[in-house]
RNA sequence: GCUCCCAUCGUCUAACGGUUAGGACACCAGAUUUUCAUUCUGGCGACCGGGGUUCAACUCCCCGUGGGAGUACCA
């Protein structure tokens, strides 16, 4: 049998996320275990969302917690490029192949015909038909296509059999039926390719022999597995893990939850503490001597026991509660006091934070012991804001929430995280509301800092970052009431205008 | 709507036909600690429902129900 080769694939359209890091650490242990090799790959096929900085941020993190790769975008290797926006020529030579053997072809539809035909498709209880532009002459859609009239180019979707797909997790094999699936775009018409073709060739021509990815996959795998076999290939194996929940049970989004690796990382979670807790989302503990079970187990220790099978397969609910619980397990019981101290320095206790601080400091000074108390935010998981501390004179709690969430919104906009686009993004939300600024700034220092006073608001929440910046907004919406789903949907299209 | 996945305490999970359904987080009591935290002890608390199969079902099968995901020129 060849060598386990397994990836990860993220896209870089935003802060790195904890999901990513889960299913890194599933691949990675699975290499591990086998002693195969383990990737990275970026995703960048989205212009418009993929951005460099995210990308430089998600290597970030990923290398802070240990998840190392064997080859990617940073390290090479001899399956590069591993950005997928540097093998464009790729990508077009398999979709021109699918094209001359007739599994793909050119479509010119316009948005609104789409739309008339999958309504079309849904009134009839299918998917779109397609058959206008898939049964259509060949050639005719070359020539057509060479004009420079824009076009993509589309999978030629089976009309009747059924997909199996064996999911090394689940006893019973998936069953698909191809009629159910859309004719997939595989090249965009700017001529990037979508996930489906990408991940297919890239697997391949990487090497992959087991895609280890999130369930959120299982419903375009027959897509897959039609691409193997047009272009002639073997497909890998495939794992679909359980999803990372929210605590309504819906997929883990950053709405009220914080989900990027770097808000743990700014918060002060330990990294050994976060990939341990990641692992028991999933898998059961290790078996103790006395029949309890140690739940406290290093990633090293972890893959000398991981059976891939084991993986329990309902979505689960991420309960930073108990993480923090095995944080501080970490903290207390590995750490010497010697350690802890250089935990801390790497974390935010060093001359290069600090410095960043007394510039903000310093006037407001007559002692050395008033530095502490009055920047304790800086160095706090969070902040308890009084309920009376953000509400300007005269403004509603529930006003105050509304306004604090479009600030959220506009400062998701700002990347890089520097001060001036913050300060653009903040005063934006006060056009929109149509407040004098002190309105929305005496909110906005009493979320950040937990009290309405401190020092400049601007260069502390460059300091904060983004993460917590964000954690703490959204606590302080919290201790306002909140602001209610269908008051959330109609302000968001206010604010999107 | 259609397709697919999933289903044990509030949460994460163990059990792989026979157990008083076990452990962990959280919560509640008590002990230790000058305080707090830690630590220790105890408590609360679950097999989604209905049919089968079997001497015996949390466990296997079927049907419901519930939850989730997908259904994009996003991944």
């Amino acid at each position: 049998m060849s060598t386990v080769r397994v990836r990860v694939a993220p896209s870089p359209t935003g802060a790195p996320h904890v999901g990513t890091a889960y299913i890194a650490l599933f691949n990675l242990a699975f290499a591990r275990r086998h002693g195969g090799q383990f990737l990275l790959r970026i995703e960048d096929t989205d212009q418009t969302r993929s951005l460099k900085a995210h990308e430089d941020r998600l290597i970030s993190a990923l290398r802070w917690l240990g998840l190392d790769w064997d080859e990617g975008p940073d390290v090479g290797g001899d399956c590069g490029p591993y950005r997928q926006s540097e093998r464009l020529d790729i990508y077009r030579r398999h979709a021109d192949q699918l094209l001359a053997t007739g599994h793909a072809y050119h479509s010119f539809a316009t948005a609104a015909e789409l739309a008339s035909w999958r309504a079309e498709g849904q009134a009839a209880g299918v998917p779109a038909p397609f058959a206008v532009e898939r049964d259509g002459d060949p050639a005719a859609g070359r020539a057509r296509a060479a004009t420079g009239e824009p076009y993509v180019v589309r999978m030629k979707m089976p009309l009747e059999g059924t997909c199996v797909i064996e999911d090394m997790l689940r006893d019973a094999p998936i069953s698909i039926d191809y009629a159910g699936l859309d004719d997939q775009v595989l090249l965009k018409s700017d001529g990037f390719p979508t996930y489906h073709l990408a991940v297919v060739v890239d697997d391949h021509l990487m090497g992959i022999t087991h895609v280890i990815r999130g369930e959120e996959w299982i419903n375009s795998t027959p897509k897959h597995m039609l691409l193997y076999d047009w272009l002639g290939w073997d497909a890998p194996k495939h794992a679909h893990l359980p999803l990372l929940l929210n605590p309504d049970r819906s997929k883990l989004s950053k709405r009220r939850n914080p989900t990027s690796i770097d808000y743990y990382r700014r918060a002060g979670y330990l990294p050994v503490a976060l990939l341990n807790y990641l692992a028991l989302m999933a898998y059961p503990p290790a078996a103790g001597a006395d029949g309890a079970e140690q739940e406290k187990e290093p990633f090293d220790d972890f893959v000398g026991r991981f059976d891939l099978a084991r993986i329990s397969l309902g979505g689960s609910v991420f309960d930073v509660e108990k993480l923090n619980w095995l944080n501080g397990r970490y903290l207390r019981e590995d750490l010497t006091p010697q350690q802890l101290l250089q935990a801390l320095r790497d974390w935010a206790l060093n001359d290069d934070f600090l410095a960043q601080i007394m510039p903000l400091m310093q006037p407001r000074m007559e002692t050395l012991g008033d530095l502490m108390p009055k920047c304790v935010f800086f160095f706090s998981r969070n902040v308890e804001a009084k309920l009376e501390d953000l509400l300007p004179k005269g403004r509603q709690a529930e006003d105050v929430a509304a306004m604090l969430q479009t600030v959220v919104w506009s400062l998701e906009t700002v990347v890089p995280w520097q001060r001036d686009a913050i300060e653009v993004a903040v005063k934006r939300t006060g056009e929109f509301w149509d407040w004098p600024i002190r309105d929305i700034t005496r909110p906005l220092y009493t979320a950040i800092m937990g009290q309405p006073v401190g020092p400049p608001l601007y260069e502390s929440i460059v300091l904060l970052d983004v993460d917590l910046t964000r954690m703490r907004l959204l606590a302080a919406i919290e201790v306002l009431g909140g602001v209610s789903k269908k008051k959330a949907k109609k302000l968001e299209k206010d604010w999107a205008s």
